[in-house]
This record gives C-alpha cells, sequence and structure tokens, in this order.
DNA sequence: GCAAGGTC
C-alpha cells in the first residue's frame, strides 16, 4: 500500500481523481477524508498539522521574565491531533510514502512536517517527495514517474523562521504587556509582520498630524469655439455639435522658462489674472496635441489585485477573500491564494471561454472574445510553481446556488480572466492651451476610441472629457471665469488593499497572511475604521519598538530573514548558525530594554486612556473615558471617579468607537455604535442626555388613563434609545418598542382600535410605516411568539453567543432571520455561515 | 493570553 500525502483535501482529491482515472473510492477516518484505489491511498493535510511553542513552564507569562524566553526550548506539537492520528494510522499499513504538498518553501516544510510524524511510526518506510507547479494531468503523472528527494534544508529554512518568529513575537509581546499590566485579553503584541505594518499605518498618520495645509488658487474659464468658426466648419460639411463646442478650461502659471508650474501661491497674483480674465472675451489657441495611448488589459489576478480590484467595488479584504474562499471549495474559481500572475501553459483559454458561451449574462462577452483570430492573454512579473493566478474554473453557479455578494465576486474574477485575453483599449488625449494676454489657460480632453477589454471589463472608469477639435490660431470665447481659493490637502490613510499592496512590495507577509495581518491589528485595538486609523496605544507601541527594538517595526527584519533561509536552503548556513545569531540579536535589545520598562509602561497605560478619551468632564473637569461595567455594557464614567461620580449612558447595541468629530456643544467627541451591519452614530452623549425627555403626546394611556389621566407620549432615554410611554411614569410602566434609528413623524391618520396616530419613520432614503404604536408592538409580539421566543432557545447558543450576535447587532430571532448569514459569520468570530443557516431554518 | 505560516 502507498500512502500519498498532499497539503490540503482538495488537492488529495484531484491527485486521486487522476492517478485512478477517477475510479478512487473515498472514506473517512478521524474526520479526515481518505481517498482509496489500486493499492494507492491519499490523504490530505490541513497546512501545517504540527506547531512551534514553548515548554509548559514557560507559559504563565507573570512566572517566567521575558528574556529567559530567548534561550528556552522550542517544541513542535500537534495542533491536529485526528489529521495527526490519521496520519500514523495510514502509515502502519504503508509500504512506501509518497509527499505531494505544494511546491513552494512552506510546502516542503509542511512536507517534512509529514516526514516526521511517519517516522515516528516507522523507521524504514521509503519516503519519497513529487514536486508539480499544477494539479493536471500531465504535470501530476510526470511527478509521480520521476519522484525525488524532500529538501530538507529548504525545510530547516522554514523551520528557522517559525523559531526566530515565536521568540521575538513572544519576548517582545510579553514585555509591553507586563510592562502596562495590559494581561488576559488585552495584551499588546510585536510581530516581523504586524509591527512594520502598523508602523507603515502610524508613519502615514504622524504625517497627517503633522501636515500643515497651505492656500493656493485655482482659476477656472469655459472656452468655446466662435459662432463664425461654427458656421464655416458646417458651410464645409463637418456637423458641429451645440452642447458640445462648451469645454472647460485651468489657468496654469509658468515659470521663467515658460514650462508649466505647479500652482498659484499668492493671492495678488490669482486677483490680477482674473481681473485679466474676466475682463477679456476670447482666447487664442496656441497649442493643439494630440496623441492616442494604448491602454493594455490587466494583468492575472494573483490574491493582492484580486483583493484590490474587490476592494474598488466594495469588499473589505477579509470579507473579499472569505467569499474566494467559498467560491473555490464549491470548484467555480481556482485557488485564492497566489502570488502568480502568468497563466499556466496547460490552460487553454479558448476551451475556457467555451464554457461560458451561451451562459445569459456572461456569454456574450465570451463569445466576442472568441471571435479574435488569436488569443494571447497577458501576464505579469511573477511566476510561480504552487498554484496559477486565480481564475475561473468553467464551473458556472446558477444564480440560486450563490449570494449576490458570492455572484459578484464570481462574476468579478470571470470578467478578469476575459479582461487578460482581450484586446488592448486606444485614447485619443487632446490638450489644447489657449492664450489671454499672456495668460495662458488648458484643457486636457480624452476619448475612448476602442473600447477594447473595456467591454468585457466593466470595473475600470471610462470617464470621456470632452475638448473640441480647435486649429492654432483660432479664437475661443471665453466666459464664466471663475476663482477658487484652495488649501493642500494632508495625505490619505492607506485603505485596506492600498496596505496590502504596501506588504507585497516591502516583501513581508505572504499571500495566505497578509489580510489576516490587517485583522489582526483591528482585533489588538491598534486600528480601528475603514481606512484604518491608528489608535494612541499603536502609536505608543510603534514608538516603544521604534526606540528599543527598531528591527522588529523594520521590512529589514523580514529582508535578513529571507536572505538567511535562502542561505539555509543552499546549504551555506544551518538552521543553528542563524537561529543562534538572531537570538543574539534580541538578547542585546533586551539588555537596553530592561533599564526601560517603567517609562514604556507608563507610555503605553497613557496611551491606553487617550484612547478612552472623550473630553472634560463637565461637572468637575477631570477626563470622560469610555468603561465597561461588570456585566460588560459600556457606558462613559469620569476619571476622577469616586471623587466624581458623574456618568453617561451609551446604547446597549454594539461596541463604542470614539471619533474625530467634536461637539461644538460640549467639546466631546462624538461616538459611534459598532454593530456590524447596524452600525450607528450615537453622536455626543452629553447631547443625548440632555435631549432625554418626552416629546410630543399621541393619545390616552389605555392602562392608566381612564383612571389617572396618563398620556403616551415619544420618549427618548438617557442612552439615546426612543420609545412610548405613560407621562405617569414611574408610577405607570405602560411602554412599547421604537425603532433606534431614523426620525419619527406623527401623522394625522388615527389606528380606529386604539385611536393613536400612525407613525411615519425616516431613515435612509425609504421611509417606512410603523403605524400604530399598540398594533406594531401586537405585530411584532405575535412574530416573537411563532418563531418561540429570543436566540438562547436555539441548539448550542449560549450567553457567549447571545453577547457577540448583539454586538452585530443581532439582539433577536427575528434580526437573525433577516441577516445576510455570509456577512454575520465574517462579524462574528467562531460562528459559521452554515451554523446562521441552520439556525433561522429553524427560527 | 505571545508570532507567522499553512488551511477551513
Amino acid at each position: 500500500m502507498e500512502l500519498i500525502i498532499t497539503e490540503k483535501d482538495n488537492a488529495a482529491r484531484r491527485i486521486a481523481d487522476i492517478l485512478s482515472g477517477g475510479t478512487y473510492d473515498s472514506s473517512r477516518e478521524n474526520g479526515v477524508n481518505v481517498y482509496e484505489w489500486g493499492g494507492k491511498r491519499c490523504v490530505g493535510l490541513s497546512g501545517h498539522v504540527v506547531g512551534v511553542d514553548f515548554p509548559s513552564e514557560y507559559s504563565d507569562w507573570r512566572d517566567v521574565e521575558p528574556v529567559e524566553l530567548i534561550d528556552a526550548d522550542v517544541e513542535k506539537t500537534a495542533t491536529k491531533e485526528n489529521i495527526v492520528a490519521t496520519l500514523r494510522l495510514l502509515t502502519r499499513r504503508a509500504e512506501r510514502v509518497t509527499i505531494a504538498t505544494d511546491y513552494d518553501r512552506e510546502g516542503e516544510l509542511i512536507g517534512k512536517e509529514a516526514y516526521d510524524i511517519v517516522r515516528e511510526v516507522d523507521e524504514d518506510v521509503p519516503i519519497r517527495r513529487v514536486r508539480f507547479s499544477s494539479i493536471t494531468e500531465n504535470e501530476v503523472q510526470n511527478a509521480f514517474d520521476e519522484p525525488d528527494d524532500l529538501d530538507f534544508d529548504l525545510a530547516a529554512a522554514g523551520e528557522a523562521r517559525q523559531i526566530i518568529d515565536l521568540i521575538w513575537g513572544a519576548a517582545l509581546t510579553r514585555f509591553l504587556s507586563l510592562s502596562a499590566g495590559q494581561l488576559g485579553d488585552d495584551f499588546i503584541s510585536v510581530g516581523r509582520v504586524q509591527s512594520p505594518t502598523l508602523k507603515l499605518i502610524v508613519d502615514r498618520e504622524r504625517e497627517i498630524e503633522a501636515f500643515d495645509p497651505e492656500d493656493y488658487w485655482e482659476l477656472f474659464a469655459d472656452l468655446r469655439k466662435s459662432e463664425a468658426q461654427r458656421a464655416s466648419e458646417t458651410s464645409s460639411g463637418e456637423e458641429p455639435r451645440d452642447d458640445d463646442t462648451s469645454f472647460e478650461s485651468q489657468y496654469f502659471y509658468r515659470d521663467e522658462d515658460g514650462n508649466e508650474a505647479e500652482r498659484v501661491w499668492e493671492e495678488e497674483t490669482a486677483d490680477e489674472v482674473y481681473e485679466t480674465l474676466a475682463d477679456r472675451e476670447s482666447a487664442t489657441v496656441v497649442d493643439v496635441n494630440r496623441r492616442t495611448r494604448t491602454d493594455t488589459p490587466p494583468e492575472p489576478f494573483n490574491t493582492t489585485q484580486f483583493i484590490r480590484a474587490a476592494g474598488a467595488i466594495g469588499y473589505s479584504a477579509k470579507r473579499a477573500m472569505s467569499i474566494a474562499e467559498d467560491l473555490y471549495t464549491a470548484g467555480y474559481i481556482t485557488y485564492p491564494r497566489t502570488d502568480n500572475t502568468v497563466y499556466p501553459d496547460d490552460l487553454d483559454p479558448e476551451e475556457l471561454l467555451d464554457e461560458f458561451t451561451g451562459h445569459s449574462t456572461l456569454g456574450d462577452s465570451a463569445e466576442s472574445l472568441l471571435e479574435a483570430d488569436e488569443i494571447t492573454p497577458t501576464e505579469g512579473d511573477e511566476e510561480t510553481t504552487d498554484h496559477p493566478p486565480i481564475h475561473p474554473t468553467g464551473e458556472i453557479p446558477s444564480r440560486g446556488d450563490v449570494s449576490d455578494d458570492e455572484w459578484e465576486i464570481f462574476e468579478l474574477v470571470v470578467r478578469r480572466f476575459y479582461a487578460t485575453v482581450a484586446d488592448a483599449a486606444e485614447w485619443e488625449h487632446l490638450k489644447v492651451v489657449a492664450d489671454v494676454d499672456d495668460y495662458r489657460l488648458k484643457a486636457n480632453g480624452k476619448r475612448l476610441v476602442e473600447p477594447g477589454y473595456h467591454d468585457v471589463y466593466p470595473y475600470f472608469s471610462t470617464t470621456e472629457n470632452f475638448v473640441p477639435d480647435v486649429d492654432e490660431g483660432e479664437e475661443l470665447a471665453l466666459s464664466d471665469v471663475e476663482l477658487e481659493a484652495k488649501q493642500t490637502q494632508p495625505p490619505r490613510r492607506y485603505g485596506q488593499s492600498r496596505l496590502i499592496e504596501t506588504m507585497e512590495g516591502m516583501g513581508i507577509g505572504t499571500k495566505s497572511t497578509r489580510h489576516n495581518t490587517l485583522e489582526k491589528l483591528y482585533d489588538r485595538g491598534y486600528i480601528e475604521s475603514d481606512p484604518p486609523r491608528p489608535t494612541k496605544l499603536a502609536m505608543a507601541v510603534v514608538d516603544a519598538a521604534e526606540n528599543y527594538a527598531d528591527r522588529v517595526v523594520s521590512e529589514e527584519m523580514t529582508a535578513q530573514l529571507e536572505a538567511d533561509m535562502d542561505a539555509i536552503a543552499n546549504g551555506e548556513a544551518t538552521l543553528d548558525d542563524v537561529t543562534d545569531e538572531s537570538r543574539e540579536m534580541l538578547e542585546e535589545i533586551f539588555e537596553n530594554l530592561a533599564e526601560s520598562r517603567e517609562e514604556i509602561g507608563d507610555h503605553l497605560r497613557k496611551s491606553l486612556k487617550d484612547d478612552k478619551r472623550l473630553g472634560p468632564c463637565p461637572e468637575c473637569g477631570e477626563d470622560l473615558l469610555v468603561r465597561r461595567s461588570r456585566h460588560g455594557s459600556y457606558f462613559i464614567g469620569c476619571d476622577g471617579y469616586p471623587d466624581c461620580e458623574n456618568t453617561l449612558p451609551l446604547p446597549s447595541t454594539g461596541k463604542p468607537l470614539i471619533l474625530e468629530d467634536e461637539c461644538e456643544d460640549h467639546g466631546l467627541n462624538e461616538v459611534k455604535m459598532l454593530a456590524g451591519r447596524q452600525t450607528f452614530v450615537h453622536g455626543c452623549p452629553l447631547c443625548k442626555a440632555e435631549d432625554a425627555g418626552e416629546g410630543p403626546v399621541l393619545g390616552e394611556c389605555p392602562d392608566c388613563g381612564a383612571e389617572h389621566g396618563g398620556e403616551l407620549a415619544i420618549k427618548t432615554l438617557q442612552n439615546g434609545s426612543r420609545l412610548v410611554g405613560c407621562t405617569r411614569y414611574p408610577d405607570c410602566e405602560y411602554s412599547l418598542p421604537l425603532p433606534r434609528r431614523g426620525e419619527i413623524e406623527v401623522t394625522d391618520e388615527y389606528c380606529d382600535d386604539h385611536d393613536l396616530p400612525e407613525l411615519v419613520v425616516h431613515s435612509g432614503d425609504d421611509p417606512w410605516e410603523l403605524g400604530c404604536p399598540i398594533c406594531n408592538y401586537q405585530e411584532f409580539q405575535a412574530r416573537e411568539s411563532d418563531s418561540g421566543s429570543d436566540l438562547e432557545s436555539l441548539d448550542g447558543v449560549g450567553a457567549k453567543t447571545v453577547e457577540k450576535l448583539a454586538d452585530a447587532g443581532i439582539e433577536d430571532l427575528e434580526d437573525l432571520t433577516e441577516a445576510d448569514p455570509d456577512a454575520v459569520a465574517d462579524d462574528v468570530e467562531g460562528v459559521s455561515a452554515d451554523r446562521i443557516r441552520s439556525w433561522q431554518a429553524k427560527a
């Protein structure tokens, strides 16, 4: 019996299919798929099935000085017990083992991990290694015909990385966390990849903070072909178009040599030019420059470019990858984690296009592409051996099989493939310069003369800018001169996809980890919002690292590590050489760190407080801070507590995010409540508290109106939530719920049953009719009782999950049934979309 | 409770 081991289940199944000619049987062992045919078994791992860690005596952070981790042993332990057990079991009956993990460095290491497990069970069984660049009949057959041995040096290079990352990450993370007293969930992390990424964000924020805006002026004027000129063109048979003859031009300042200079910085100059232009009625064309530009189609998708393109149509990096993984698992697109931008030889574009012909929405483009005489796909600079660029497999989901988001991403991948086999587009650029008393006006026109790939890939802008045909020396009518005062703007924050691109350029992280690294920065409380903005804590962490452990926030560390790994792979250095040297460097860092522990801790603690600060307490002048009660709910309390007991409430849904905007009345920062899809801006908590009180009276209270004259009114509570309640509260506690968001309009229509006015809620673009508040509540209750009360009634849902769901804006079964399972799964950790679907089915 | 790298 031969045992074949691959990196993942999917690869195992495809290899079994190829080698068995489709005749394999599959079974499950410890929850792991095993594919079997004629004397062979094939099993897929799940990436790394073992991981490195310190021995357990190092696991208590308070008991161990972080510096001790530098020389601690590093052990390998199974992280996927069931897979390791299956591997052991299968090895016992194997006469030969073939390792067929991915053809890259990490694949070699994963193969070595499997090798070690096999060797523990059987010292003698022959173990060989096969390498193929894509899972196709040809490649796989050839690889199995010419097997090779495991490359232990290459695997050792990967091991060196594991050890160095663990030691540096753990020692520095523990040091910072201990110095600031942040233990438990709120530890302060540092790492070779996350810290340089964070520094990127922090450096940009520093530029923004240091930015000093400068005034400048821009002048615009409308130009128009003169009537006489148009008339002469008409008589010569040309067709002038009325609305097309006027176009906007911009004044540009010239330096001493007559070249175009950037901007007009002086107000007097701007005024002077304005006076002159406003005074004149015509301009003379002095230069006409026409050129055509070829706009080449984009390259095949690697992970980074895919994330970027998905980002441009509104998907976060995390969501884009999560959808791509689902589409991959379902067999619609190829593996989404790849650096490769060159299609492999075995990809036949015509054949793949053929799969789409006749399709209702994707077919037309495919058919038009197939009309070309010859199809040559574009290619990028990076060609790797493990996976092809992301492209459709030819399997097309029907619309009912996938969500709208999944379809949108699928179509993006299909159309990107189309674009890479389409023709180039062509633009015509027309630059016109006109003169007015030696002042110059310019207009840049562009026209898409040959749409090329844009016809099949509509994700890039093809906006044209009209400038008519004019000749040198032609007189143009001048009108509508405008002077605009402007200010230079600070650099923009990096967006998620831009960060991922920059990381790739810096050589940090991998195709599989870059988007996770950003998520990690969010989880650690280092960045907030999108585009991400660093917290004060992040600024302090980067400060501390720059001052004491410069290496760990620099891309240099990775560059050096890559060089060291190459040396190990080439046999020029050993794993011990490299890790020992790295340990020495870290020892040195700790020598300096030790003395500054207090100082670093103070700075970190202060920054943690800054991240919670809203502004001055109106009662005592100390700081108002966002705090969390023992029950987990958020509120605002005074730093002067217990001397000052001032507090303000916050809404119960979501996690508060302090915005940059300040309330003009109170000087407090506004607050936004993050709750997945139900995120909303709460505003200034003090304003909310002051607004609290009774709104319009709606009618008699059904509980106590007849007896005591109580009336129902719309009330706003201190935490910003609203309800319909009795004016005799707390003597009468009758109340009806109201939605959290939107303006509530009280209409003139009255409910026949309850004699209360109907309500309309204005939120977003379309208002909706809530109707009579009593009817509304009764309907709600009826639905509740139908669905069997609240979330805890669901299988396997405890208080913790309910809390997590509430943070994502899901408070009851009704919210849950209306939610998009995939979106919720992304927002709530540890809850899969399938699980949500099963709950929805139950509800 | 640390990292980064696979994969789900």
